[in-house]
DNA sequence: TCCTTGCGAATTTTT
DNA sequence: TTCGCAAGGA
C-alpha cells in the first residue's frame, strides 16, 4: 500500500492531488515545513487544500501518519477531512490523528489524568450537569439565584476557562465583576465539586492539557516526539485555551498550520478570539501566510453583494474574492407587512422552484438569526405540506438522552451524584426534594457519594417507611445492575434498565405529540451504543461525539440558525427577517458595541456566502415577537449590500396572496395611524439621497502610498514598532496604539496595512 | 410529594 | 406567545 503510493507520486508536483488546484492552493499544499496561515475566503475550497496537504505531508516523506495532528471544532468536519483524506492514502490514515479541539484532549488527558488529580474514567459534563452543579455551589454559599443567574455565573466560569484561567490566575479585577467579588471563590469551588465527582466541563479538558503540559514537561516533550506536524481548520474561532494548547504542541516542531477566515468569526461571544488568527504572522515572524481567494461556490451577484458587505468591517485582513462563474441571478431584496406573509411569499417561492424541477427542497435553506424564527416558517410548510428539517437540539443534549445516560453514568460510576439527582425520581417514584435535600446534606456530612449514603441511610431511621421503601428499591436496581454489567452485552444491559426502572414506560404513557420521537430516540441511543465495545467506552465518549442527526436526509428544505450554516452550502437561500435588532441584534450591539456590530455583519456575511446560485434576503415591516406586535425598520445590512447586485423588486409569484407587492420604490408612506412606515421612508431616503454607506472595498484603500488612507480603528504594521490600531488620523499623521510599544505618533508612510504580505 | 397557577424573561451554542 | 421556574394548595 505504502509503496504504491510512493511510486505514483515519485516527484511531489505530480502528485495526483495536485491536480486541479489553482496556484495559491497548491502553494499551501506544498509548503510543508514552518508555520502557516492560510486565509481561505468563504467557498474558497480550503478543506480541500487542507486534505490535500495532509496527504502531501505523508507522501513526500515529511511526516509519518502518527506525526500528524489534525484539528477541528466539529465532529462532523472531523470525519470529513478524515474521509477525503482516506480517499487519497488509503488506510494509513487510521494513524492520523483526526479530531475535535475537545476529542483529542480528552484523549491526551484520559492517558495522564492522575496529574490533575483526576481517573481516567473521568466523566465530561454536559450543560445541564454543570448548571446544577453550579447551583448547588451558589446555594451552599448563600448566594441569591436572582440576583445572579446560575446561568451567567457559569457563562463567566467558561470564559475563564477559554482563556486559559485556572481559578488561581483569575485577576482580582476580573473576579469582582462577578458576585461581589466571590467569582474566583465560586470558581474554585466549582472545580472542587468536579474533582470530587471525578468529572470535568468541557473548558477543563483543555485547560487541564494546558496544566499537564506547563508542570510535566516530560510529558510534552513526548508529544513534540509523537506530533511533528499540526493543522487547524477554522483557526479563527480558536479561544486562548486552544490557541495556548496549539502553541505548546507545536512550540517544538513549528509546523502549525492554521486554515481560516476572520470575515467568518460569529463565535466572539463564546470566546473566540479572531486575534489569534490577525496576529499570526506577528507570533511566527517566519510564518508564510497563503489567501485563497478564488471562489468556487456562488455566483458573482451573490459574491459582490457578500464582499460588498464585509467590506464595512474595520478589523480585517482583507481579502477580495472573485470568481469565474457567471453573474447569474442578481440577489432578490423583499419588503413585507408583516412575518406572516414574508414567510408564506419565502414558501411559496420554495414551493414553485420545487414544481418547476429547478431545485430539489433539500438544495434550499432557511437561514435566521435566533432559533425562535423557524417558528413561523414551520408553520407554514406544514400547511403547504412543503417537507422540512430543522437543525437543532443535538441529539445526546435531549432530555431522554441524557436521562438515559445518567442511569447508564450511575451504573458505571457509583460515585456519579449528578447522575444520581438527576434520576433519582425521574420517572416519579416518592423521592422529592425533601428526600434528595436529607441525602445530599448526609452524603456532605460522611464524605461519600450519594448512592453509598443512601445506602447507608436505609439502615438507619431517619427515613420515613415510605420514602425507605421507594429508596431501597431503587438502590436495589441500581445495584442489581451494576452486578449485570459484566454479564450481558451492554445493549442488553441498557435495554433492560430503561424497562426496569420504568423510563421507558413514562413515555408511553405520556400523551405528547413528542413522546413517540423520544421513544424512538432511545432506541437510536441503543444503536449508537452498539458501535462500542463496552458500556464505558460509550460514555468516555457520547458527550464529545454524538453530534446529532442533523445531516441532510434529502428531500427536505433546511431550515436552521445561521450559525448552524456555517460550513455548508446550498443552491439557494433564503435570509429573513432582516429588521433591526433582530439582525443586527439589538442585544449584541448593546454588549459589545462596534465589535458586535462587526460580528453580526460576518454572520450575516456567512449567511450570503452559504448561496450558490439564488439568493433571497427580506425583511417585515411589523412583526409579532412574543406576542406583541412590533414594527421594524429594515436592517442597516441591506442598505450596505452594493446595489449593481440587487434586485428590489415582488416578481409574480414571489407575494402571491399580498395584495400589493411591496418594494423599496412603492413603500407605504407611514400613516400617523398606522406605524409601519418609519423604517420603510428611511431607507428610502437613504437610498435616494446617496445616504447608503458606499465605502470602498479595503484592498482599493490598500497599497497607497504618501497620503493617508487610514481611518480610526485600521490596523497597522510598522517595522519597529509592529502591530497596532490606528487611533487618530490629521493629514499624513497618525496616531496608532501598538500592541506592544504603546501609543506613538507617525507619518503613514512608516506604516503598512496589517496582515498584507 | 405532586400538581396547579402565576410571574418574568425571551440570541447565537462547533464541544 | 411560550417556556421555565417558584410558590402554594390538595
Amino acid at each position: 500500500m505504502q509503496n504504491d503510493l510512493f511510486q505514483t507520486s515519485a516527484p511531489s508536483d505530480q502528485s495526483p492531488w495536485l491536480d486541479g488546484l489553482n496556484d495559491p492552493q497548491k502553494k499551501a499544499v506544498q509548503h510543508l515545513d514552518g508555520p502557516l496561515l492560510v486565509l481561505s475566503g468563504a467557498g474558497t475550497g480550503k478543506t480541500r487544500v487542507l486534505t490535500s496537504r495532509l496527504a502531501n505531508l505523508i507522501a513526500t516523506g515529511r511526516a509519518k501518519p502518527w506525526n500528524i495532528l489534525a484539528v477541528t471544532f466539529t465532529n462532523k468536519a472531523a470525519r470529513e477531512m478524515k474521509e477525503r483524506v482516506a480517499a487519497m492514502i488509503g488506510p494509513m490514515v487510521d494513524q492520523v490523528w483526526f479530531g475535535t479541539f475537545h476529542a483529542l484532549a480528552a484523549k491526551i488527558l484520559r492517558r495522564h489524568a492522575e496529574t490533575v488529580g483526576l481517573k481516567s474514567n473521568f466523566t465530561i459534563l454536559d450543560t445541564d450537569d454543570q448548571l446544577r452543579l453550579i447551583k448547588q455551589v451558589m446555594e451552599l454559599n448563600g448566594i441569591d439565584p436572582k440576583r445572579h443567574p446560575p446561568r451567567m455565573v457559569l457563562a463567566m466560569i467558561s470564559r475563564w476557562k477559554d482563556k486559559g484561567l485556572t481559578h488561581d490566575k483569575v485577576s482580582l479585577a476580573d473576579a469582582s465583576n462577578l458576585i461581589e467579588g466571590n467569582g474566583a471563590d465560586i470558581y474554585q469551588q466549582y472545580q472542587q465539586r468536579l474533582s470530587d465527582l471525578n468529572a470535568c466541563d468541557f473548558g477543563d479538558l483543555l485547560l487541564h492539557n494546558l496544566t499537564i503540559f506547563n508542570t510535566h514537561p516530560e510529558i510534552l516533550a513526548d508529544y513534540h516526539h509523537r506530533i511533528t506536524h499540526v493543522m487547524v481548520d477554522e483557526y479563527q474561532d480558536t479561544n486562548v485555551a486552544q490557541y495556548l494548547w496549539l502553541s505548546l504542541l507545536s512550540q517544538k516542531s513549528r509546523n502549525l498550520c492554521c486554515v481560516g477566515d476572520d470575515d467568518q468569526s460569529i463565535y466572539g461571544w463564546r470566546g473566540a478570539e479572531v486575534t489569534n488568527m490577525l496576529r499570526f504572522s506577528e507570533i511566527y515572524p517566519e510564518a508564510v501566510t497563503i489567501r485563497l481567494e478564488e471562489n468556487y461556490r456562488s455566483t458573482g451577484h451573490i459574491l459582490g453583494a457578500a464582499s460588498g458587505l464585509i467590506a464595512h468591517n474595520e478589523s480585517r485582513l482583507g481579502k477580495t474574492l472573485f470568481t469565474d462563474d457567471a453573474h447569474g441571478e442578481k440577489v432578490r431584496i423583499h419588503g413585507f407587512w408583516d412575518g406572516a406573509s414574508e414567510a408564506r411569499a419565502v414558501a411559496d417561492r420554495i414551493a414553485s422552484l420545487q414544481r418547476h424541477g429547478e431545485f430539489s427542497p433539500d438544495q434550499m435553506a432557511v437561514l435566521v438569526r435566533a432559533g425562535y424564527q423557524t417558528r413561523e416558517f414551520e408553520e407554514v410548510f406544514i400547511k403547504l405540506g412543503i417537507p422540512y428539517r430543522v437543525i437543532g437540539a443535538k441529539f445526546y443534549e435531549r432530555q431522554e438522552i441524557r436521562d438515559a445516560i445518567a442511569y447508564l453514568r450511575l451504573i458505571i460510576q457509583p460515585a456519579d451524584d449528578l447522575a444520581f439527582e438527576r434520576i433519582i425520581n425521574t420517572p416519579t417514584r416518592g423521592l422529592g426534594a425533601k428526600t434528595v435535600s436529607l441525602l445530599r446534606d448526609a452524603s456532605r456530612e460522611q464524605g461519600l457519594p450519594m448512592l453509598a449514603t443512601a445506602e447507608n441511610m436505609l439502615a438507619g431511621t431517619a427515613l420515613k417507611s415510605a420514602a425507605r421503601n421507594s429508596l431501597g428499591q431503587f438502590v436495589n436496581m441500581v445495584l442489581h445492575w451494576r452486578g449485570l454489567l459484566d454479564q450481558m452485552p451492554h445493549t442488553e444491559l441498557a435495554m433492560k434498565v430503561l424497562d426496569e426502572s420504568g423510563y421507558t414506560a413514562m413515555w408511553q404513557k405520556e400523551k405528547t405529540p413528542d413522546a413517540e420521537g423520544r421513544l424512538e430516540n432511545l432506541k437510536e441511543l441503543i444503536t449508537a451504543m452498539d458501535g462500542f465495545d463496552n458500556l464505558q467506552g460509550f460514555l468516555e465518549h457520547i458527550s464529545l461525539v454524538m453530534d446529532g442527526d442533523n445531516n441532510n436526509r434529502g428531500g427536505e428544505v433546511m431550515l436552521m440558525t445561521l450559525h448552524a450554516a456555517k460550513g455548508l452550502e446550498f443552491n439557494v437561500v433564503f435570509l429573513p427577517c432582516w429588521e433591526e435588532g433582530a439582525f443586527p441584534s439589538q442585544r449584541t450591539l448593546d454588549e459589545k458595541g462596534a465589535a458586535g456590530l462587526e460580528e453580526e455583519r460576518r454572520l450575516a456575511y456567512v449567511g450570503i456566502t452559504r448561496a450558490r446560485k439564488e439568493l433571497y434576503i427580506s425583511f417585515a415591516s411589523s412583526r409579532r415577537v412574543h406576542g406583541l406586535w412590533q414594527s421594524g425598520i429594515p436592517s442597516r445590512f441591506l442598505a450596505e449590500l452594493p446595489e449593481e447586485h440587487l434586485v428590489e423588486e415582488t416578481e409574480q409569484g414571489m407575494a402571491p396572496g399580498t395584495a400589493k407587492p411591496v418594494t423599496f420604490d412603492n413603500m407605504p408612506i407611514p400613516s400617523a395611524a398606522g406605524g409601519y412606515g418609519p423604517g420603510w421612508t428611511r431607507l428610502r431616503e437613504r437610498r435616494q439621497t446617496g445616504f447608503l454607506p458606499s465605502k470602498a472595498p479595503a484592498e482599493n484603500k490598500a497599497g497607497l502610498t504618501g497620503k493617508s488612507d487610514y481611518i480610526a480603528g485600521d490596523r497597522v504594521f510598522h517595522l519597529k514598532f509592529g502591530n497596532g490600531n490606528v487611533v487618530s488620523v490629521e493629514g499624513d499623521k497618525l496616531t496608532i496604539a501598538f500592541d506592544k510599544a504603546g501609543e506613538k505618533k507617525l507619518v503613514a508612510s512608516f506604516v503598512e496595512r496589517a496582515g498584507k504580505q
